[in-house]
DNA sequence: GTTAAATAGGACTGTACAGGTTCTATATAG
DNA sequence: CTATATAGAACCTGTACAGTCCTATTTAAC
């Protein structure tokens, strides 16, 4: 469990076959029979994704789609958040008052480190890394006391 | 996004209530008054705990559960596992044959570095540490190339 | 100017699953 | 024997995810 949605997984699947020659213009069409997704997915990602500003969208004949910026600049946190909005482990996480119990809640703060630590093992992917053919350097440590 | 389930959430709760005390016998009914929780949702999920190996049970008058370990001993990844069944960021962690487009997937095995990081992270937090006033000592690190 | 090709944005729908309840069976202390 | 526990399964229900479709609007090309 704690999975990601099938769209973050779709929209990860997109953005990689644009992040292999960025700067060239995507068309939906193009992109949805590249993925092997239905256009219809493929077309409601690719808007959501423009309007969170990862990709620059130009409409009309021959428009499509490009990366907003370098792969290397683009995290999977940042898509994660694109798709499926803030990251947060537990309601708590989201804000103050979401849960009623926060007054006597002694395990919020704990919970709050363990969603900081995703946050930072998803900032720390990018989508250059996601398409280079080795696995990205990332490493948690835990300190001692 | 990327959240745990409330049943998750509860069932931290739980344990983190009997880690206070651990050794002693708690009963479905005193614990679901403790955490605030409704009877049938705290009794279902210690029997689940129970079943999973996380609590021990004794049954008939008197009875009640007992954590199965010291606290230092129950990892939140534990928990989670228990609640929610094996972590699996994307549908590919599961196993070979689950995701159709797994032989062109180059992503796949990025997935699964997050998802370990995540482990990793879930693993370094113990229901010990859920209880301590002070965050647990986890942190990330990016290594570089 | 008209047409074709593309994105923008919203409404709509089905369905799987989390969240929660209830019932019956079984064990055990007193 | 009875009261008090847990065991386990069946069941209901709301909601959010996944997916489709329809109607603008923009723009290149002829």
């Amino acid at each position: 469990m704690l999975r990601i949605s099938k769209l973050t997984d779709y929209a990860t699947l997109l953005l990689t076959h644009m992040a292999r020659a960025p700067q060239q213009v995507y068309s939906a069409r193009g992109l949805a029979e590249q993925a092997a997704l239905p256009l219809p997915v493929a077309a409601k990602l690719l808007k959501l994704l423009a309007r969170e500003g990862l990709l620059v969208s130009q409409r009309g004949a021959a428009g499509g789609y490009v990366l907003a910026r370098a792969p290397q600049r683009i995290s999977m946190a940042q898509i994660l958040a694109a798709v499926e909005g803030p990251l947060a482990v537990t309601e708590c996480a989201l804000g103050r008052g979401v849960c009623e119990m926060e007054k006597g809640c002694a395990t919020r703060p704990h919970w709050q480190l363990i969603g900081h630590a995703l946050q930072v093992a998803l900032e720390a992917v990018s989508l250059a890394d996601m398409v280079a053919p080795k696995a990205a350097p990332v490493r948690l440590q835990r300190l001692e006391r």
